[in-house]
DNA sequence: ACGCTTGTTGCCATG
DNA sequence: TCATGGCAACAAGCG
């Protein structure tokens, strides 16, 4: 017989498969009530960075889970209002003995959780938490590295291979785990613990794109196991090799699902495995699994490295004098920079909520140190509001990556915001797609248009400067002489050695002589 | 200690 | 079509 009253905290892990923390609240209960905490206020707030498409996305995957818990005789209680204040009430309310969640390592999240633990602490209530997001324990992760975050992939990899497989993912609760236990239902449970509206959240779906990604475990699971039937895609899948600007997804999609935890990466994880079992197949880092490996590994790093997602304080992060053009950055945000691919990408972002890898990072450094110098955290903030799958580690980390201010260094490796989008869609189709003034421009021109003869602007019905703007700045001019800014600034880091995430030897002597490298070595041999 | 290798995903010219 | 080197030259890890 269940002795429990068990809360099931619902944040991420949206989801019933490999739900270690929802198996727990069932355990010994005779009532669980599976809740999740939504901010109306929060939600129309301008400190609010999510955008329409991902706040569908949400609803979605909340109406899903309901349909999913409902089928266990449970249902989903939609809370409005603060987590630490209304899980405080409810806990008093149901005479709650047991609560139950999925471990956080974002900042934000484990400062809330602390505040929810202590006043669970002076109820009384048993809180357990359990692992689930990640492959695993990334606290554990960065204990095996020795107390600090392994800031290389390689480092990242040989820490891993010293903890085995990521666990197996568990199986969802049945109707036989959850004899004895329900969820108390009211007859107005829809009207105060529904699923939200976008209206009632202040948003209008009008302002939504088309929806090419619903929200939700059940589509999470349909569309991995679409992947996986394609073995030899699998098994041949090399992220460098997928093109940025196919016309539909390239890659898997499955980031949304991740980022929610409507998918979880351990499933996904061994899932794989099975179907490269047996099979030649790709290795990280490019691979698939690879793929989930870089998940974990910006994961691992935003878990323990303060002020993550800011330049100044972060101990990652490369000191870098970016200027403030707020018109550079508002026209990039617009998608009117005039370099039709970097527009293209940013169209698709805003309509559709996701942008392949690889554009990413074209668009990444065109605004940082390819050619607007804009700081990455305000390019940082458009993606977190715009992508669906907008997770603050990956993204974080990823903009510290494409401005060379972490991760990687070699900052004179430049996108083309021209030649990189013609390598995979020399037609421009792409670019026809998202930029219709431009539909009728040649192959030839359509990546530069302002280089076309005013006969063909015309014949394409698209003057540039007036139809679709010239180039917002001179690329091979900006990215001269951001090269040179990225010297300086990594100079001026390694002389003060500040900046400079790891502390190697003393002081800043450090190399003068480019002379003294190239004097032949006179070292001898025993 | 210091030199060497490597680094998921650049671009361009050359062969 | 693909591989290579120059570009101007970085950080981190390893031995």
């Amino acid at each position: 017989m269940g002795k429990h009253r068990a809360i099931h905290w619902f944040r991420k892990g949206l989801r019933l498969h490999d739900n270690p923390a929802l198996l727990k609240a069932c355990e010994q209960a005779s009532e669980l009530y599976p809740i999740f905490v939504l901010d109306p206020w929060f939600a129309s707030s301008p400190q609010c960075h999510v955008g329409c498409n991902r706040w569908r996305f949400l609803l979605q995957a909340l109406q899903d889970l309901d349909q999913s818990l409902q089928s266990l005789n449970l249902r989903l209680f939609v809370i409005r209002g603060q987590p630490e204040v209304e899980i405080e009430k409810l806990c008093q309310q149901w005479s709650i003995t047991k609560l139950t969640y999925e471990a956080d390592t974002e900042p934000y999240a484990v400062q809330r959780d602390a505040k929810v633990e202590a006043r669970m602490e002076a109820l009384g209530v048993e809180v357990i938490k359990c692992v689930s997001h990640t492959l695993f324990d990334v606290n554990l992760t960065v204990k095996n590295n020795g107390g600090c975050a392994p800031l290389t992939y390689q480092k990242f990899q040989s820490v891993l291979s010293k903890m085995g497989t990521p666990a197996k993912a568990l199986l969802s609760p049945t109707l036989t785990d959850l004899e004895g236990c329900k969820t108390p239902v009211s007859s107005s449970h829809d009207q105060y613990y529904g699923v939200p509206t976008l209206e009632e959240l202040g948003k209008s779906s009008s302002d939504c794109g088309p929806l090419l990604f619903p929200g939700g475990e059940t589509e999470a699971l349909d569309r991995m196991e679409r992947h996986l039937k394609k073995i030899n895609w699998i098994c041949n899948f090399e992220k460098p090799k997928t093109s940025p600007n196919s016309l539909s997804p390239s890659t898997t999609v499955l980031s949304p699902y991740l980022k929610f935890g409507c998918l979880s990466p351990r499933l996904f994880y061994h899932r794989l495995q099975q179907v490269y079992s047996g099979k030649k197949h790709s290795q990280p880092p490019v691979s698939l699994h690879g793929q989930l490996l870089w998940r974990e590994f910006f994961y691992t790093v935003g878990a323990v490295t303060p002020n993550f997602d800011r330049m100044k304080g972060n101990p990652v992060c490369r000191q870098i004098p970016w200027g403030s053009k707020p018109e550079h950055l508002e026209a990039w945000t617009e998608a009117r920079t005039g370099y039709p691919f970097i527009d293209a990408v940013m169209t698709q972002l805003r309509l559709e909520g996701w942008i392949h890898h690889l554009a990413r990072h074209a668009v990444a450094c065109f605004l940082t140190r390819g050619d607007l110098w804009v700081s990455w955290e305000q390019g940082m903030k458009v993606f977190e509001e715009l992508l669906l799958d907008a997770d603050w580690s990956l993204n974080a980390g990823n903009w510290m990556w494409l401005s060379a201010s972490a991760f990687f260094h070699q900052y004179f490796r430049v996108y083309s915001p021209v030649a990189f989008g013609k390598k995979t869609d020399p037609n421009g189709d792409y670019l026809r797609k998202y930029l219709p003034v431009l539909k009728k421009f040649p192959a030839k021109y359509i990546f530069e248009p302002w280089l076309a003869p005013s006969s063909v602007q015309q014949a394409a019905g698209c003057i540039v400067g007036k139809d679709y703007p010239r180039p917002i700045v001179d690329h091979d001019r900006a990215r001269q002489e951001n090269i040179k800014k990225m010297a300086a600034a990594y100079a001026a880091a390694k002389s003060s050695n500040e900046g400079s995430p790891v502390k190697t030897s003393g002081g800043g002597k450090k190399k003068l002589s480019t002379e003294l490298d190239k004097q032949p070595n006179k070292k001898l041999k025993k």
